[in-house]
DNA sequence: CTTGACCTTGTAGTAACTACAGGCTTTATT
DNA sequence: AATAAAGCCTGTAGTTACTACAAGGTCAAG
């Protein structure tokens, strides 16, 4: 399979492939005479394992780590077990920076009572 | 005053300072005979407008628009209401994604039932 | 007179791609 | 058979919002 029918089956752009590929997240695949890139049912897997994971919300390196542990012989449940845990840590503490940031907004904007006034009190606010 | 102080007082880096006057965002400074940048109050005015704005999330985009509002002669307080309403909007729709991430990623990890597991549930998941 | 702190410019690096440019090869149409 | 269009190749530059140098000038203290 041509990188374009990797790219169709996996739903990502064909630089994107050419990308992971390069920083080493993806294997190289064999090639063709004509130099094209030919993949096999393997990098599918691996491809949708990194895309997954992505989407989660894990970093190339989180991801790196996964693939790492994903091919690693023995007890790796247990270290991808206190990775997600340790990802999910991450993800509470950027919740609860959003809601601060979402009570302080609204606080900002309450103070917008008189939306013709020509001196925004919002501008001052932020100002002094 | 010069960029140190100013870096001081607003709690930021002089890098920052001299990048913020490189993509016009904060106003140059007059120099000094021996090309020192020189501030004045209003300067330290805008550096905290501009840094307490993106502490609130606000893009440097944004952050742009807000300080073109802030020097328009009228009618600005209206415009800025709109961008904070628009600006929590955008927050709330990270919001939801976090949260759905963070269901995502507790489903995944009850996968791991038994952490002894050679064959991880979890990778096999991620990649069929 | 030298050390150290501060300032200057310019460039390169970060994450995680995306978007070309310039040039092959293959496939489809005329 | 000729040509056009699609697909592939490599390599580089752009994105956001800075940070971290490198190489050098300036200034006050010891």
């Amino acid at each position: 399979m041509r990188i374009g029918e990797l790219a169709a089956a996996c739903d990502c752009s064909a630089e994107t492939i050419r990308y992971y590929e390069k920083i080493g997240l993806l294997p190289s695949p064999i090639r063709q005479d004509n130099g094209y890139r030919c993949y096999e049912s393997s990098h599918r897997k691996w491809l949708t394992f990194i895309l997954r994971s992505k989407a989660l919300g894990f970093s190339q390196l989180e991801v790196r780590r996964l693939t790492d542990l994903a091919t690693a012989p023995s007890s790796a449940c247990q270290d991808v077990h206190e990775l997600i845990l340790e990802h999910i840590r991450g993800v509470r503490v950027r919740l609860r920076e959003l809601k601060q940031l979402e009570k302080s907004l609204l606080r900002l904007e309450a103070k917008c009572i008189d939306e013709t006034l020509h001196d925004c009190p919002v501008i001052d606010e932020l100002m002094n």
